[in-house]
DNA sequence: TGTGAAAATGAATCGCTGTTCATTGGAGGC
DNA sequence: GCCTCCAATGAACAGCGATTCATTTTCACA
């Protein structure tokens, strides 16, 4: 969270909130014209600010695309790992991994729309991207993975990454194709209410046979 | 393939495969930089044509990624296509998908980075985007689930498209993290080895009691 | 109310690169 | 050998938009 000042952060600051501003501005813009097609000024203009106020708060337009991405991201993990915190059940974790990476893009369409589109450009060609992000996230989903494989309900002899892949890999597809092909406007249709259709398929795939699913 | 003069196509041109030439710089240069950070005169010089040639061949720089992602997929897709017919068991033409995919890519590195960063993005902002390509490898597999359905050995319950998405989303979701991670040069690791671990889950997956996998 | 420092502004700059087009070259027909 | 036609060339153009920075505004504090 920086400032303009070096210093601590004035009070004005914080109320006026101007930095997260700029991130959601971003968000929106890049989500219309994607990343490259986006001009600051048009970002600036929807965050209410003049150009220049862009570079008091990053260094460039790609720190920008960044921070956007990071910011919005951590928002995201750290809900999730609350969450997955009051249940035990490994296969309800993987459930509701499914079910709030849906939840969240599906009812944020431009950051679904700039995660599905700029994030595997930026992991390739930004060298400051953070990775770290995604390592996080794959490693919550291996831990869960462990986690059954130890307690006997998912099958010992899989590769826990493999099987991570399978599952993000899964979700993200989902989440892709209904940010390039579905209408927006339906009002009932929740993207989540795809999360146990394909967490049935993912879940029946990794289980032992011992133990049923449901 | 379109050429330099509107009229039929000259002996000269053909013999002298510009066109191809060009296509196959197009996907080593933003494979290196991203679409839009390549330089037009960088892929010019790669394919060992002056700057202007290009635009003979393709009306811009969109039409030329576009072109080399079009000629590339249907390429793999014939040969897909091609294979499966030698095939009936449907969980064998599944796991030859799969094998052929990441065959396909995991040979070719270059045209995998173009796959996996650009595609979305091109899907989503250009407007002159051939969805067909998707719409048809979709289709095709699709159709094996459907087959599988009516032969009793899937699921009959399942949404064929869901369960689409999941297969086609593990494996390319392994793909990007290929592309995103993994040093190329360890001669004896091919993506293709994944293939099998992959599709022992999903398989399982999707797979009816009844019968067994292998 | 006055003051100084930090924040904000936005017009001007400047580098970059996609695209054009006047010119060149060479192959095929006569 | 000459002529015509068109592919090919690559230097020049033009527009764009990220970034800068001289100037203005805000505001905490005395």
């Amino acid at each position: 969270m920086k400032r303009p000042s070096t210093a601590a952060a004035r009070t004005v600051n914080v109320t006026s909130d101007k930095y997260q501003r700029i991130l959601d501005a971003a968000i929106e813009v890049i989500a219309n014209h994607g990343f490259f097609h986006s001009r600051v000024s048009e970002i600036a203009e929807r965050a209410g600010v003049a150009d220049g106020t862009i570079y008091l708060y990053f260094k460039n337009k790609d720190e920008l695309l960044m921070a956007a991405i990071d910011s919005a991201f951590h928002r995201f993990i750290a809900r999730a790992r609350a969450a997955l915190q009051e249940i035990s059940d490994p296969r309800e974790k993987l459930r509701r991994i499914a079910f709030l990476q849906l939840e969240a893009l599906g009812t944020q369409r431009s950051l679904a729309i700039v995660f599905q589109t700029e994030l595997r450009h930026s992991a390739k060609f930004l060298s400051e991207f953070s990775h770290n992000m995604m390592v996080e996230y794959f490693d919550l989903i291996k831990s869960v993975l462990k986690e059954g494989q130890e307690a006997g309900v998912f099958r010992a002899e899989l590769s826990v990454t493999v099987a991570a892949h399978c599952f993000f890999g899964a979700i993200d597809e989902i989440v892709t194709t209904w940010i390039l092909y579905d209408r927006e406007l339906e009002r009932d249709y929740h993207l989540s209410s795809l999360a146990d259709p394909i967490v049935d398929i993912l879940l029946k795939g990794i289980e032992t046979g011992s133990k049923h699913g449901h």
